[in-house]
DNA sequence: CTCACGATTAGA
DNA sequence: CTAATCGTGAGA
């Protein structure tokens, strides 16, 4: 990277996003996600980035979503929920994921976010993440920047749209262009491990794998 | 109850 | 490239 260009970054934030903006699919609502600036005031800490990498999982017509075939656990049921609730859970026994619910009651779709850039609460991240090498590495991945924002098992089943956590637009978002993949580390997901349902920000150093 | 494994990451 | 590390889910 050549310089640091997202310290001092003026932010103008609009409104809280609403339930509603969340209801729209899981495959839409990933790139609608893109640009925009999530927020948590827990703990007694602001910590705010921007979300530059997500994925959509797509239930029960996705071989790799966790609700492929209507499948239901204790640990996916929050996916049959209504839109806007939080998905958090365990893999590999030591990182959290982040998803949000992304579709009406009974339909169970949800985003991944995969990254975020970093703007507000940087010292904070690092105490949380103290492992992480430089700035990137604080939220350049799913659970990085998941242990960069201290989000565990009690974020599952939260709104984000409520007050602990919540996602709001820029009034004046920067341009950009969105990348489209195939998802990361679902190559067991037969047919769908192809599907381009990976969304980035272009050119953006806090996406993962880059 | 057992046991294989994962929407990942750090490190050799 | 592999190890780490354990909750989860499927099956006996």
């Amino acid at each position: 990277m050549a310089r640091e260009w997202w310290v001092g970054q003026h932010l103008n934030l609009g409104p809280k996003l609403k339930k509603e903006f969340y209801c729209v699919g899981a495959k839409k609502l990933a790139q609608e996600l893109l640009g925009k600036i999530l927020i948590s005031v827990v703990d007694n800490s602001f910590l705010c980035g921007r979300i530059v990498e997500t994925e959509a999982y797509l239930g029960k017509k996705d071989p790799a979503s966790h609700s492929y075939q209507g499948k239901i656990t204790p640990r996916n049921s929050i996916m049959y929920e209504e839109a806007g609730l939080i998905y958090v859970y365990m893999i590999y026994g030591m990182h959290w994921c982040f998803n949000i619910v992304a579709n009406k009651k009974g339909v169970p779709e949800a985003v991944f976010i995969r990254a975020l850039e970093p703007l507000e609460g940087i010292e904070i991240m690092k105490r949380n993440n103290p492992l992480a090498k430089s700035i990137r590495y604080l939220t350049n991945g799913p659970s990085r920047w998941t242990k960069s924002f201290g989000i565990d098992k009690r974020f599952l089943g939260l709104p984000i749209y409520g007050n602990q956590i919540f996602i709001v637009k820029e009034k004046h978002p920067p341009s950009f262009k969105i990348k489209k993949t195939k998802r990361i580390g679902i190559d067991y997901a037969q047919e769908a491990k192809d599907w381009l349902l990976r969304f980035y920000i272009e050119d953006n150093p806090f996406v993962s794998g880059s």
